[in-house]
DNA sequence: AGTTAAGCGAGACGGTACGTCGTGTCTTGTG
DNA sequence: CACAAGACACGACGTACCGTCTCGCTTAACT
């Protein structure tokens, strides 16, 4: 018994490396001249493929991007440090880290309003939301058994008033994100710890 | 002789009532199809007026669309209810109700996309981060007079902490934002207060 | 009392010499590469006219090449010569001419073909056809009222058997068009005349 | 050792039903559509076969489409009737016919700007022009052998002043092409004729 | 019987052109 | 001058077609 697909693969497979030099392309070019004055010729040219390629992979410039992006994105690790203050620095170090990168600075607003037309595009920046949040569940979860948080706390709330502040910092305010940010934010809600 | 201002005012006076049917128009557009997706010839007809009319008071779409956001903002008073909680409560109530206003929604991301490549928008925006800020400032002042908060307090991390979760909320993770969002994320931060 | 037209000119009125300057890079274009190898964008280029400008104008490539050929379309007197020879060998002259002018050569064939799925390229070759067949309907007539045609002859035969060898030389046999053929072919036709 | 033909036939030897296939979708498509509308994607649909299958049989599409051409292109005889009248009633009843067949009608211009620019497909089409010219050389050879012609006659100016106006009415003026026609046409060019 | 060369359907691929749309500027005529 | 109307240059859009190129499979002919 065997579980290959159902549709018997028919005709020229795609070139696996094309995929790889488009979304190549697409990061490189959307760093240099942004999401909105990226244009599919350029990125056809930049990543020497027909434009009709790129169609045949991805529907809309969006959805691209939106595969560029993820295809650029790393997991962060929720290191058992023993105590939540030390789990939240760990974790938020590295989040720093990630929003140092350009990948995802100029890219996100785009995305988000994007996705306000396209469900597509909406579901796999939800999926992203949640893949940021998850650590952070763990992180809670663990102080939750750990006794550092009374048992009727708001988890969701919690990490919402953990990482508002860093998006709302990185779209609009435009304080800095750093080490002495992450010390005076994590004081302020969890003046407690350690 | 009149002593009229420096510049004599010569040829046709503009029409002052086309201002307001541009930005009526363009909120009516932008709230429709979302910003990138708004054309300034559907604009013109809508607003009916001629494309060179809407060029002749704005210099760019964004310029544009930048006024017609702010015309639709209205400020948020902090009133002093005699304690911090209540201050705090009271303001974010109204925030409550700003953000659910359709103006701003669809508009802030690209806003933020744009202002990362025209320095206008970028300042326009961070003025608007500014008057939405504000109040808080004076919050907290107030209530570090009161004493309810320690002198060492940094408010500018406070402010972060209060308004960056409603972003994230209404950005990224869909959250709902209401009265029991606004209890809950008070009681994370200022778990002493009343 | 005027008699302007209906509707009265609003807007920027259209450049005159726009339409001049394609209709000539569509000619020169098409003598260069011929019809089917001619690109929009590279007559654009040619006629320093954007895409948009070309379309404004004529409805599809087929119109306007039509347009470009009865531009340069130059009408031929039928002089009364005083008998049908001298009418017959005067009009035939200036059709050599005519046929030694590169425009109408490789751009006949596609028109034809153009005309059978275009009922308005159809309709413009039919004004070509008839525009080129009048001529020799006056001659014909002229030859009737001198008595140098019996009086049942059919003209329309006449006028077929006269032009015809000429396109079917041109598009088919590709024997000589010159004055000697003109001399053999009436003499086929009109063996009595002169 | 055999004696095969220099190349010995290897591999799976090419089936014979596609190219029947693939000549039959391309004259139904032709005569739907037009030559210049016509895809080759289409015409691998609509003949059940591959692209490539096409691009091994034949170079490119004009050498395709001549090939279509020929392949439902059928000979005229010369019926030896006793008399020149005779001979072209004929011969021209049977033009009538060939002309009546959708085969030729859209594919001749076509052919006839294609052989501007390719040499292959412009001898081919010399080919097929001589095909057609021959019957008609060898009835006015008759003719002229039973004297019913002047022995200085120019026979290929009769031919073209013979078959230029069937083409000048199919492909130009439109005229109706039918027996009544060839009568007219006929006691035009041979007044005396029968 | 196994090997080998080619035929074949399917469809990806690089190009090139298509005809449309959007932006910001301009040029008319009219108020 | 302002304004409506709309032409204009520029440039991107997403699609269609051409002719070529892999794929996996099939079909003979030659070992």
């Amino acid at each position: 018994m065997t579980n290959t697909p159902t549709t018997t693969k028919r005709g020229r497979p795609r070139l696996p490396e094309v995929d790889q030099a488009i979304l190549n392309a697409a990061l490189e070019l959307v760093g240099e001249v942004g999401i909105n004055k990226m244009s599919m010729d350029e990125l056809a040219r930049r990543a020497d493929v027909a434009k009709a390629t790129i169609y045949r992979r991805w529907s809309s410039k969006e959805a691209l991007i939106l595969d560029a992006l993820t295809s650029a994105m790393s997991p962060i690790d929720d290191a058992d440090t023993g105590s939540l203050h030390g789990d939240l620095m760990s974790y938020l170090g590295e989040l720093i880290a990630r929003f140092d990168q350009n990948s995802m600075n100029d890219i996100l607003p785009h995305l988000i309003e994007a996705g306000c037309h396209d469900p597509a595009i909406r579901a796999s920046l939800d999926d992203y939301v949640r893949f940021r949040r998850q650590p952070l569940e763990r992180i809670y979860e663990r102080a939750l058994s750990r006794s550092e948080l009374s048992s009727d706390a708001d988890i969701g709330v919690l990490i919402d008033a953990i990482i508002g502040p860093f998006v709302y910092r990185r779209l609009l305010s435009h304080g800095p994100i750093d080490t002495a940010f992450v010390h005076r934010l994590v004081a302020v809600i969890h003046p407690d710890a350690k």
